[in-house]
DNA sequence: GGAACCATGTAAAGTGTTACATGATTTT
DNA sequence: AAAATCATGTAACACTTTACATGGTTCC
């Protein structure tokens, strides 16, 4: 239901097309919310159809014509409504990985530890992106475009992530010690 | 794609009726996947009619009769099969909560400090039911069945959980801080 | 007397992924 | 010469949720 608050909440600080949308995303929200392109541009339609964004079509030179959307005013309230509503429990994710080091129970140590020593790498990488690469694009979109309030709860989200990104990776080190002492 | 899985998983350790499987994962796997009974029954089904698991019915007295499934030398394989599948990547996640926070910057600072203290009761909830109710709940288990190595692994995961839920108090209750700064 | 538990399911709607389809420009 | 980027979409499929449907037993 959230792929549409997404593009709205993107929408309502400047106009875009649905390729923009998606980069935006893959470079921002991606760790707690990401969408294909294929959803993306359905949903646009939707919520053209539906008032809350408009669009028109800009023609340019040596590359495909671009679909720029911008909030309406029923857009935003809509926005503001979704904001209002209060989340109150924790959301349960789903985690493969966990799912399967759960089960890994009857396998074999080595097995084990090659599943622990995967995830380990793959953490680490989140990790550098989130400092590398995500810290440094909150910093410039702040710088460019002056919003500062908003710049503050990007990096909030993000700092957010790095931190538990570094819980992770450290309980994996620890999983791993551990697991290294089975028969 | 791993609701079958959890299945086979679970059905791995011994044999159980669809309303005991949903019972333990809500024990169990429910912060890291978690599923409905209306889509246990009918996987449970297709799992059968795939041969992967089998059932026969047990008849009660003073309550509904129960379909009791367990898994078979095909069903084995297959868990097998998945468990050494490689999760490389970090898989990314979705949380209505930070993508209200990221979308946050515009609103009034009260109603984004609500937004976070909603949030750090509900995760203060969430780490205690992790010590309170799962902790003991993976030592009964492991008690009762003797699955010491099962049981490293089911409090390996929860280890996690109770870390990455620490983490998170800790960066509300910085975030909330950080908000009671605002203008 | 009402709520929660035990126990099973189906049908419809909603959400998300994969595959298909196109085609020029720019970078490696 | 191949791969990536820009740019848009559709169709089919897979997965998940919500709502509906039933009915006895046990706890408060």
């Amino acid at each position: 239901m959230s792929i549409r608050h997404t593009l709205l909440g993107f929408l309502n600080l400047r106009p875009r097309t649905g390729y923009e949308l998606k980069k935006l995303m893959d470079r921002s929200t991606q760790a707690f919310w990401h969408a294909r392109l294929s959803q993306i541009y359905p949903t646009l339609k939707v919520l053209e159809a539906e008032g809350l964004i408009a669009s028109r079509v800009e023609p340019q030179v040596g590359k495909p014509d671009r679909r720029v959307y911008r909030i309406t005013a029923q857009g935003r309230v809509e926005l503001l409504e979704w904001l209002a509503e209060p989340v109150a429990h924790v959301e349960p994710g789903k985690s493969t990985a966990l799912l399967k080091l759960f089960f890994s129970g009857f396998l074999e140590r080595e097995q084990i530890l090659t599943h622990l020593r995967r995830q380990l790498d793959a953490h680490r990488a989140e990790l550098a992106r989130l400092r590398d690469e995500i810290a440094p694009m909150v910093a410039a979109v702040v710088a460019e475009t002056g919003l500062k309030r908003e710049g503050m709860m990007w990096e909030l989200v993000r700092e957010l992530g790095e931190r538990c990104e570094r819980t992770t990776v450290n309980w994996l080190e620890d999983a791993i010690r551990e697991a290294e002492r089975l028969a």
